[in-house]
DNA sequence: GTAGAATCTGAACAATGGTTCAGATTGTGG
DNA sequence: CCACAATCTGAACCATTGTTCAGATTCTAC
């Protein structure tokens, strides 16, 4: 019963936050205001008001829902029981996908500073959590010698997740190259950059994130 | 005579860009108004009228700025006679130098879609230069057999460009690790990631940018 | 059919921030 | 010393945007 409630409101809010998106990518994130999302949804602003405290509430529901599901996509990399390179390709690859496909809050993921206290800490701790969650796989590939062990973990991952999250800012749908060969590719090169064994690594041909979808 | 009158109005212009980057790094780039920018230089807002049309202008004059320095490392990069690997690593590390060291406009390039027409034509063409400079050294690369022939020399450049603009998000200096040898170590990756003989080939250890600065 | 809850409206309010400009101040050349 | 140019001021104006809330509408349970 309450279950059915909060699924309510769950869809309501989600509602609002795919009209948000749509006006992130048109106006930008930065001007995208109240008003323009109402319109986009055909309602009036104060029925914001009554599905979400303030506006910093509604970014940071947008940016939980992104990290949500990026860190979905680290436990579905985790759960193919594949080795530090491997798992390592795939995170990247559904990284891309989220935040270029799947993840409507992904214009909200890159503003790390546009949240201020209360939400601000526990979006972070998101945040945090997914990049703890990368790094790991970094740190244990290092520790199996499948990556080079004169790397840092933290600066391999950092270089890893800027180039991921920066695809949201050129990448767009019907461009001249696919989603799913641009993540392909980035992986390759970021994981080609980390292992031991460069010239005999070769990077996996399926996975969980449909790499070989219908763009090809 | 006409020099020295441009000159002297350049370092006026540069002084309040340089207030204009400090009011970005403490209050965000789009919280920074004009009025915390005039407080800053401790001046009347007026003041930043004479010297610049409106608020597109000075934005529009960090960015143009921060992409100058950026195509200086470019044409340094160049000016090496180096093969091509050697030359994208010098660039990578050059872009991130210049990015959190020496450009105080670095937080404005990163707000692609902060400008509007007429400044944003402008500001797009010096992105694309600049782009065009980095995958013509990838493209040389891939021609002359040290990159590997499978890669895509404009997605391996915005692979790297991602993780170059991104640190900005996140490098703080007399953070835990200088910026040196994160350069370094973002260099090498993305580098290794794209050349043909990943088990033979060791990045540079000279260049144009003291990448074995005082802070190791 | 009705009471009460849930949902919604949209004008008004307050705050913010870009910009203007009449007038003031400073600098410079004759 | 003075005229004129260059530079500067800061209050006022205007537009925008987040937010509120009294009241309206719709929904639901009895």
């Amino acid at each position: 019963m309450v279950q059915i409630v909060e699924s309510r409101v769950r869809d309501r809010r989600r509602e609002i936050l795919r009209a948000a998106s749509d006006v992130f990518r048109v106006r930008g994130f930065h001007a995208a205001g109240m008003r323009d999302i109402a319109r986009r949804l055909g309602i009036a602003v104060g029925k914001l008001y009554y599905w979400f405290e303030n506006k910093q509430e509604l970014l940071a529901f947008c940016q939980e829902d992104c990290l949500t599901a990026l860190l979905q996509t680290a436990d579905r990399a985790r759960e193919l029981d594949a080795d530090a390179p491997a798992c390592l390709w795939h995170l990247v690859v559904g990284h891309l996908l989220c935040l270029n496909e799947w993840s409507p809050g992904s214009l909200a993921h890159l503003e790390v500073e546009s949240l201020a206290e209360p939400h601000r800490a526990r979006i972070q701790a998101l945040r945090d959590r997914y990049e703890e969650r990368v790094r790991g796989v970094v740190a244990d590939g290092v520790r199996a010698g499948r990556f080079r062990h004169d790397i840092d973990p933290k600066v391999a991952t950092l270089c890893v997740l800027g180039s991921a999250n920066w695809s949201v800012k050129w990448f767009r749908p019907g461009g001249a190259l696919p989603l799913r060969r641009i993540a392909r590719a980035f992986a390759d090169q970021l994981v080609r950059g980390l292992v031991s064994n460069p010239e005999s690594w070769s990077p996996p041909t399926d996975g969980p994130f449909s790499v070989e979808a219908p763009d090809e």
